[in-house]
DNA sequence: CATATTTAAGACAATAATATCTTTTTTATA
DNA sequence: TATAAAAAAGATATTATTGTCTTAAATATG
């Protein structure tokens, strides 16, 4: 229930409570009204990736656009920080886009990982 | 001075304005007041980090900290992406904070990297 | 020394992100 | 079938970020 989801990451009810309403509209959580209800995963949610999130709450662009916002940064006429930063960054949202929720969870399950509970 | 510093990147000049005397203050960048002055770069400017521009504008807390916002996660305890996002997160905290301003300069001197103008 | 040109400083405004509140819909179960 | 418990939906509010405007201070130059 997501008053149980909210107080231990110290994120507001209301708030995490759109976020999720978001994520399970865009099927990326499941969901189930009434007593007894509350948000889960099925075995399909847990195969999303990580970045699917992402797109839901932020989009990508934010994380995959030029770190200097400039519009007509590319391989080809790079900006000054792309060839620096960009191995790191790719790195990063492979990542995202290769690791799933299941992934996570079983880190956090075997110990090797942990959130606030 | 600041409208030719500002025309090219599409940022407002009265904006940009404002975080470039955040970095003059803060001596990262040089200034000079009345005709013939501006914004520029003297030697010891060049010398300084990405990664104390990115202090005075933004904080460093902001690239460093937990991913997840966790209070709680560090090495020990690490959160579920702490592991898998650290290398590449590392990597570019690394570069921001050992490349210098002069180290980008030359790359678009050099013509490997790319600004608008 | 008067004027024009530039940054400095600070108050103010607009926008986007975060958060809250209220009402509706669904569902379990007494 | 009535009630209570949960998410869904949508309107609203707050806060942080981004952006603007006005006035002041400094400086070059006629």
């Amino acid at each position: 229930m997501v008053k149980n989801i909210a107080r231990p990451i110290n994120v507001p009810q209301a708030y995490i409570a759109k976020l999720l309403q978001d994520l399970a509209k865009a099927q990326i959580i499941s969901s189930e009204r009434g007593p007894k209800g509350g948000f889960y995963l099925d075995e399909i949610n847990l195969t999303h990736s990580l970045m699917s999130i992402v797109n839901v709450i932020d989009g990508e662009e934010k994380l995959s656009s030029c770190i200097l916002s400039l519009k007509h940064c590319n391989e080809e006429k790079p900006c000054p920080l792309h060839d620096i930063l960009s191995p790191s960054r790719n790195g990063i949202l492979n990542s995202l886009r290769t690791k799933t929720i299941k992934d996570i969870a079983m880190e956090v399950k075997s110990g090797n990982a942990f959130l606030p509970h």
